[in-house]
DNA sequence: CATGAATGAGCGTTCATTCAT
DNA sequence: CATGAATGAACGCTCATTCAT
């Protein structure tokens, strides 16, 4: 990896979070090089502007929505057991510390950017579209594997978890309690039980 | 009402939906006196700051939703019609020309404001925590007028179709389709039949 | 006049003879804030932006020019003697102290926004016509008048004037010294004797 | 030629017309680099500072003009043909794909740099008089082997075709047309004609 | 109460320049 | 020698806010 490859990676990590957290917006250079110790002019020689490092750090901060679930997934064998690895998952985000302070970036984005910033909301309504059918899929796949019933619509269900998913991140952000995320996961246990 | 209030009035009408739609940080003083054609003096003689606009703003966002299904949910008898009032509504959010184009601004504002702007993000959760019990009390009635099962936990079922109710916000804000919708309406709609 | 007609005409006073003598890339915003001691905001304040300034100082470099030719040709009855005003205005451009320090406005802004800045030069070249224009129509009228002779072709003859005029500002900005403006006064005293 | 002199004459060769036609402020490093596709580190391997990029390309490109004069030159016999040498060269300035696109150098320069960068316009003032002296010295042989009048002055011979020769190039950058042209070398024919 | 005019801090971006590799 | 990567100051411009009128 160049240094510039690193810079660009040491840029974003830094900065994702703050994107996560404050919006598109709300992040303004003088954070980012507060976050990085760089000047800006460091960060104009990675990036070719804010709308860049925004992108990019989208882009990160989604995938680690990705690996955290994927390595979770992994572990376990029966397909219910898979898509209860959302809820574990989601659960967390907001949580001080956590890899995904600011809550999930599809929500986050797809809020904030959908009348300001047409190319970042695409984005993420991208990934919002990858993530239903990575979800429609894998119950399908439990389908034709025999575990769930046969006329179950999997892509409703999928659309049906993503928002009871949300509906996590909202309640934990709002209240920080885990009353509400409780309420969530025996609906979405309830879901899946029924699949 | 007095001249004053008239006035506070009407840059609250105005610029409530540019708030809604661009958030608290994409939404500038300039943006304010171009939608209400008031000078930016104006503006701060009837509010102390732009914080006290926004939060104004919000109140009359949030009291749109509260109207819209009340008057709907007057005309129905059942209890599981006053709940079916709510998708009816939510669906409605981010279409151009409804009263609430941004979308809902709860979800908006609990997800911008989250680590920005405390005191916005305090008056967000309040209204949804108002909503929730709301919520609880008419399922609560409904048990007692033994319409609904005497064993359904009420607020649980509350938070649950808030969960999926914001997940209808959400999907119609990303692809702008009616296919999503659906599938959340159908999930609500069974929701509420097994009451 | 109101305050804001007051303002604008200072600030286009104070930073008219900085864009003619620094041109309209080496002028900057500090430059103007310096000269009229303004803040940006207030020059913002008055005009869109910086475009907006150069194009009013252009005019107003541009009128200055007039001014100090009509006064000086109202005293002078020949034509002969009216044509030669130019000679006496123009050899005191550069000069230091003079209302028009930096040289010619129209030799400059042609000369540097050529390739730079299209809406600018337009404004010079508009002003370069009008000249040759109102130089033509004077000798116009000189021959109407039987002061000059018939078959003078009177536009080359101001085209002819206008080179020698610039040629001047050009020597007395090289050199600051007289000899070659009194031989390029020579050779225009020779061009109207001959008329 | 070194290898460092071989990448200076082409850094020279690549940046000059940027130079002449952005003149200096509206030459950026960038504009450079972009031009030659070397890195600023190379530009400043090989100069002190853009000054002394700057100072190069006005005597590249001053030193075009002669060149195009001297070749032209050698082919005319009579004193009278090699002066009438500069009208046809000058002509051609400004004209997209000639050598000179940006106009004539020494004019462009003691335009801009009067009162901005005193050594750059210091050498312009010094290609302008060596131009002046060369042309009286021509004038002076011409003279001197009969050909012209023996009362003629010939320095303010020189200064007035240089100022004719401006005025062609200004005239031909305000409006491209080729009448304004025609009235100039007329008026120069008719100088040379009288000599 | 509303306006018009101003402020100063901050915005995202580009500048000329430096220097370890 | 040339590069890649950085710097800090300055750029043109917008921000939320103030206040005399």
């Amino acid at each position: 990896m160049s240094k510039a490859e690193r810079t660009k990676e040491f840029i974003i990590q830094k900065t994702a979070p703050i994107f996560n957290k404050k919006g598109y917006a709300g992040t303004s250079l003088s954070d980012m090089t507060e976050a990085t110790g760089l000047t800006k002019g460091s960060i104009y020689g990675n990036f070719a502007d804010k709308d860049e490092v925004a992108l990019a750090a989208f882009a990160y901060n989604s995938s680690l929505m990705g690996v955290a679930v994927r390595t979770e997934m992994a572990k376990r064998s029966s397909y219910r057991d898979k898509l209860m690895v959302y809820a574990d998952v989601y659960g967390n985000f907001g949580a001080v510390g956590s890899s995904l302070e600011g809550g999930c970036p599809i929500l986050n984005t797809i809020t904030e950017a959908d009348d300001t910033h047409p190319q970042l909301k695409a984005r993420a309504v991208d990934a919002l579209m990858a993530w239903k059918e990575r979800l429609t899929a894998l119950i399908g796949e439990g389908i034709k594997a025999g575990e769930f019933r046969g006329d179950v619509d999997a892509e409703e269900t999928a659309v049906t978890m993503i928002a009871l998913l949300e509906g996590i991140v909202l309640f934990v952000k709002a209240t920080g309690k885990q009353t509400h995320r409780r309420f969530l996961v025996n609906s979405l246990t309830r879901l899946i039980k029924e699949l």
